[in-house]
DNA sequence: CACACATGCGCC
DNA sequence: AGGGCGCATGTGTG
């Protein structure tokens, strides 16, 4: 396949190289370049996605496959496959220091003059020669291919942005909170929730959101408390402490999906958060604006499509589960997954007794639950599912003896040390922290392989999706079809014209076949997906919701 | 004053 | 003594 490396020159010019012949372009001509390229559908190869796509797309252009250095020189870096020095070479240290940059802010990455300016086509030979000499290289080229492929689709989401009714926000503020308040002020009902709080504690003047003022609150009433959480707090019998609950719930939404929010991430009827592929170390996305990966129940039902548009639901049910059943090859578990509800195949089987307990057990054995309820099931379990439990733990053991784990992909875990760094100044560790701190990096590691390889399966899902909408047709832009408008690790929301809600539906099944078969080959691992036709995303997944049409 | 950290909550 | 994140506030530090 055709691969054009683009390079950002100074003077607002751009570098082009294919096969070795070189061109320059000014800036402003790159979206006609890449527009009628486009149907041959070479792949782009740049620093960072968020650096060309957003320009590109707001011209018009949709881009078929890319490859993102950045994603790809850190990935590989810290693949165990991969012999590192391959990585070596003119301007490799800046690589090795780029960040992640963001769409509000794409230059925030560069580190000087010469990180602004460095030479795609250098870094993707040595990326090529790095994967072509491992002994992963398929698996690794999948993952960078996938990988990439995930930032074309962050863009594109942030470009789309979900519908957003700002109405219904609105309304729904307003009535649990009341209408919006002065800046700096709280709103009515968050007030008389404070005044409430303070009357049934018989402290005037006493700040909710002051910790030690709160606490000291508690005590004085008789309640032996040491934090604040919810869950504590919900053990104690105390007219106040309804008032609490109720203060803490709605502040939190004042706060953190209120007014102030929807100014700064909602515009143009749409929500626009910004995400960042590969931001945890496990491969799984974070976002850096707009808190897209947090976006609470609560507010959901603001999210609407257009007239006449639908949005899709759909979500994997059980994907770590699945996913670890297809990476250790475990027959029995793969058998309990053959169906809608894994953990329900659990029972049928006669491992288990209750769906309870099924997900009890295998939580805790991806997670590392030494004792409680979870902990007590994973024993158990093990016995009947060796081959899965097997593998969590000697991913635990390996990380506790200090080594590096890997995805099924062959992503890297960052090394014991570099997991969680740590104060040069403190005292050195006794050798009973430093066993605690091994333990953790086992229950890290043993997490890892499992949240990682589901990372992978749903970039494999999403980037077959993308595709399939796109194929599905339709006249116009990227905006104007079915597109993906949401990603959540397991789920995704696209927002399509009504009539072809059906055929997107099929697509996000058929995409997860690919996906399943692109990791697992012919151990047939089911990944049944749970999906929703809706114009509200609130109503997703509730029994009786899809829209009649 | 800015900054880092702790706490608590949201999501998976 | 269960993994991964982001975000808001208050508090303590330089």
């Amino acid at each position: 396949m055709t691969r054009v490396a683009l390079s950002r020159l100074p003077g607002d010019r751009v570098l082009v190289v294919e096969d070795g012949a070189e061109s320059v372009l000014a800036a402003s001509e790159l979206p006609s370049y890449v527009g009628v390229r486009e149907p041959e559908a070479p792949r782009w190869v740049w620093d960072d996605t968020v650096r060309w796509y957003p320009s590109l797309l707001a011209a018009g252009v949709r881009v078929q496959r890319c490859h993102d250095l950045r994603l790809g020189h850190h990935l590989l870096r810290r693949a165990p496959a991969v012999d590192a020095q391959l990585l070596q070479g003119a301007e490799s240290a800046y690589w090795d220091r780029l960040g992640p940059s963001t769409p509000s802010d794409p230059a925030l990455f560069s580190v000087d003059e010469t990180a602004e300016h460095l030479r795609a086509d250098l870094e993707d030979s040595r990326q090529l020669a790095a994967v072509a000499a491992s002994s992963e290289a398929t698996r690794l080229g999948l993952l960078l291919a996938a990988e990439s492929a995930g930032a074309l689709v962050a863009v594109e989401m942030t470009y789309a942005g979900l519908p957003w009714r700002s109405d219904v926000h609105e309304r729904l503020l307003a009535d649990l909170l009341g209408p919006r308040p002065p800046r700096g002020a709280r709103p009515e009902k968050l007030e008389a929730t404070v005044a409430e709080v303070r009357a049934a504690f018989d402290a005037p003047g006493l700040n909710p959101d002051s910790r030690p003022e709160m606490l000291a609150a508690l005590r004085r009433a008789g309640l032996d408390v040491t934090d604040l959480r919810a869950s504590t707090l919900r053990a104690h019998a105390h007219p106040g402490v309804v008032a609490l609950l109720r203060y803490k719930q709605l502040a939190h939404l004042f706060q953190t999906n209120g007014w102030a929010w929807s100014d700064q991430w909602v515009s143009g009827g749409r929500f626009r958060p910004s995400y960042q592929p590969a931001g945890s170390t496990t491969g799984r996305w974070s976002s850096n604006g707009g808190g897209a990966l947090s976006f609470p129940a609560q507010v959901r039902p603001a999210a609407m499509a257009d007239d006449g548009w639908r949005l899709v639901v759909a979500d994997v049910a059980q994907l770590e589960p699945r996913v670890l059943a297809g990476m250790s090859g475990d027959q029995a578990l793969a058998k309990s997954a053959r169906g809608a509800d894994l953990y329900q195949g659990m029972v049928d089987d006669g491992a288990v007794a209750s769906r309870n307990d099924a997900k009890l057990g295998l939580l805790g054995a991806m997670y590392g639950a030494t004792s409680g309820e979870s902990g007590r099931m994973v024993a158990g379990l093990t016995r009947r599912y060796p081959d899965a439990f097997g593998l969590v733990e000697e991913a635990a053991r390996a990380g506790e003896r200090g080594q590096v784990v890997r995805t099924l992909l062959g992503r890297g875990s960052p090394a014991l040390g570099e997991a969680w760094e740590r104060d040069p100044d403190d005292p050195p560790p006794d050798a009973d922290s430093q066993a605690r701190y091994r333990r953790a990096y086992g229950r890290f590691t043993r997490n890892f392989i499992v949240q990682g390889t589901g990372a992978e399966w749903a970039l494999c899902w999403i980037a077959d999706l993308r595709n399939r909408l796109w194929r599905l047709g339709g006249a116009g832009s990227l905006v104007d079809r079915p597109h993906l408008v949401f990603f959540l690790h397991d789920e995704v929301v696209i927002h399509t014209p009504a009539d072809l809600a059906d055929e997107v539906a099929a697509e996000a099944t058929a995409a997860a076949t690919t996906a399943a078969g692109l990791l697992f080959r012919d151990l047939a691992i089911d990944f049944p997906l749970t999906i929703s036709t809706v114009r509200s995303y609130a109503e997703a997944g509730k029994p009786g919701a899809a829209v009649d049409s």
